[in-house]
RNA sequence: CGGGGCGUGGCUCAGCCUGGUAGAGCACCUGGUUCGGGACCAGGGGGUCGGAGGUUCGAAUCCUCUCGCCCCGACCA
């Protein structure tokens, strides 16, 4: 076969991420400029995080509901800040059953306007409140470069839209949202996200305050992958979403809105994978363990294939999401590099020996401390007992998913420079991309975009205090005057 | 939207400069032998050269326009 080698992430990471997107089969490019067609694989690994998303939405008192695609043109123009900052990437409908429409129609490129101005229907007192509603849809950004999952112009999100009584409810929820997205990205993505608040410029058009998730990719770059906005009372303005209160007072509402696309399936890419191709958190694999059957003659094929069918039966009943590898016209060795490629976390081997010996081999796709240490260079392989199997496989699809957390924060950790207080240093780390760069910042916007004037680097957030560095920074490291907050600086996605 | 690169069977690419009517490897199909880290032999199917227009007796090859992809920059989840 001799397939092809990936790109090395070292050499070519650009190339390396479109290989594994494509050669994966996640998704590739549709016949139109910027839009992606998400191939099985990537569509399995979206619906398990909507799955585990929509369970954890659920569990904090949401509920699901649909908005349509179009919006009155109008709609988006009502709210300044908003108009502002979507104008320029709205695809327009003029056109409608063959004549033009009398107002265009906009396609979403996200839903504040047609929902509140539906909640404003729904809500009369403050016995109507909170509305804590989700919906799973798609979106349309008319965007100039694109890349897949990373950036389409059409994407897969869902976008959480609340209605509260007060300023101090809807900053609540909207801290709760951010951190059920942490929860989810650390716990299932085995994605460890810093969380913070978001400056004003790069803060979601209408919003109030926005905070965001960031991840470090393995380029360096941070990847946004969820918001979470308190918008104040600028929509309930707008669209007339008001609400009698307890004291008998008309009162305007306070909204949250927050979302993660499928740009998450991008990250998780950059997050974990390597050289071999992609690597799939467990938790998120739509196969979590592939059994390869290997034999020789007809006799062989016959006992080995038993024993690799009963094995496949037992451990999908313990709802392991499992496949057996029963193509006879590969080899077990260029089936080892499929499996490899497309991200699947353990791969069992049986063959002739194993059914002799009343073993399995199981190959995790990551190296695992907590097992026996492979040979110099070999892979990692663990012998395990068929009467084992039941209890050994759940456990190594949990260590293999804790491991990869582990890999992802030590190396988040060993990439996040703390204390910067020169300028000189800043510029000298952001042009060899060392990470997460910490520093003082006196809040000022000007000093902020000098910064991405001559770097190219954003500051991702004010990270909240846990994230915070031991010695708080003094002054800021542009202007040299005192220091407000200390930000997080990097190159984004 | 600016700069650069590239579009030739499913994939990677040769052919283009010096026009003469399309080729390789991999993949795919059939049969056989194989199978513990990318198997081998034999046979076979498949492209009109991104698209449109032009020059020419004749265009994958020359010219014009256009669409798309990739990289870099400005904008962004």
């Amino acid at each position: 076969m001799a397939e092809d080698k990936l790109p090395k992430r070292s050499e070519d990471f650009s190339a390396w991420y479109n290989e594994i997107v494509t050669r994966a089969e996640l998704a590739e490019h549709s016949p139109v400029r910027g839009c992606m067609v998400i191939r099985p694989n990537g569509y399995g690994i979206w619906e398990l995080m909507q799955q585990a998303l929509d369970r954890m939405f659920k569990d904090t008192g949401h509920v699901n509901a649909y908005f349509p695609l179009f919006i009155p043109q109008s709609f988006i123009t009502r709210e300044a800040a908003h108009v502002e900052g979507f104008a320029p990437e709205l695809a327009v409908v003029t056109h409608g059953g063959g004549k033009e429409l009398e107002e265009p129609l906009v396609v979403r490129p996200t839903s504040e306007t047609i929902i509140y101005s539906m909640y404003a229907k729904w809500v009369q007192s403050y016995r109507d409140l909170p509305i804590l509603m989700n919906q799973w849809a798609n979106v349309v950004r008319w965007e100039m470069r694109t890349r897949l999952f990373l950036r389409t112009m059409e994407f897969l999100w869902q976008e959480g839209h609340t209605a509260h009584e007060t300023e101090q409810q809807a900053e609540e929820e909207t801290l709760r949202m951010l951190g059920v997205y942490r929860t989810f990205m650390e716990e299932y993505l085995a994605m460890p996200a810093v969380t913070g608040l978001k400056t004003d410029s790069e803060r979601f058009a209408g919003a109030l305050r926005t905070y965001s998730t960031e991840v470090l990719m393995q380029d360096n770059k941070a990847l946004q992958n969820g918001t979470s906005h308190n918008l104040g009372q600028n929509f309930a303005k707008v669209f007339g979403l008001q609400f009698q209160s307890r004291e008998g007072s008309l009162e305007y509402a306070w909204n949250t809105s927050w979302g993660v696309s499928t740009r998450m399936v991008g990250g998780l890419i950059m997050t974990h994978s390597d050289d071999n191709g992609l690597v799939t958190p467990p938790r998120v694999a739509p196969i979590q363990l592939v059994i390869v059957p290997i034999f020789k003659t007809d006799a062989e094929k016959l006992t080995v294939m038993e024993a690799a069918e009963e094995v496949f039966r037992i451990i999908k009943a313990a709802g392991v999401r499992v496949k057996l590898d029963d193509r006879d016209s590969m080899s077990p060795g260029s089936k080892f590099y499929d499996w490899e490629l497309k991200g699947v976390p353990l791969r069992m081997e049986i063959g002739p020996k194993d059914v002799e010996k009343n073993t399995v081999v199981i190959v995790p796709r990551v190296e695992l401390s907590q097992e026996e240490a492979p040979k110099p260079g070999k892979k990692q392989k663990l012998f395990i007992s068929r009467t084992e199997l039941l209890a050994r496989i759940p456990q190594l699809l949990d260590r293999l998913q804790s491991q990869l957390y582990e890999n992802a924060k030590a190396r988040r950790e060993a990439n996040s420079i703390r204390n910067v207080t020169s300028y000189d240093q800043v510029k000298e780390l952001v042009a060899r991309d060392a990470g997460f760069i910490y520093a003082g910042w006196c809040g000022s916007a000007e000093c902020e975009a000098k910064v991405k004037e001559e770097t190219k680097a954003t500051i991702r957030v004010i990270p909240f205090p846990e994230f915070q560095s031991a010695e708080k920074p003094s002054h800021c490291v542009v202007c040299g005057g005192s220091a407000k907050h200390e930000v997080i600086w990097s190159k984004a996605y």
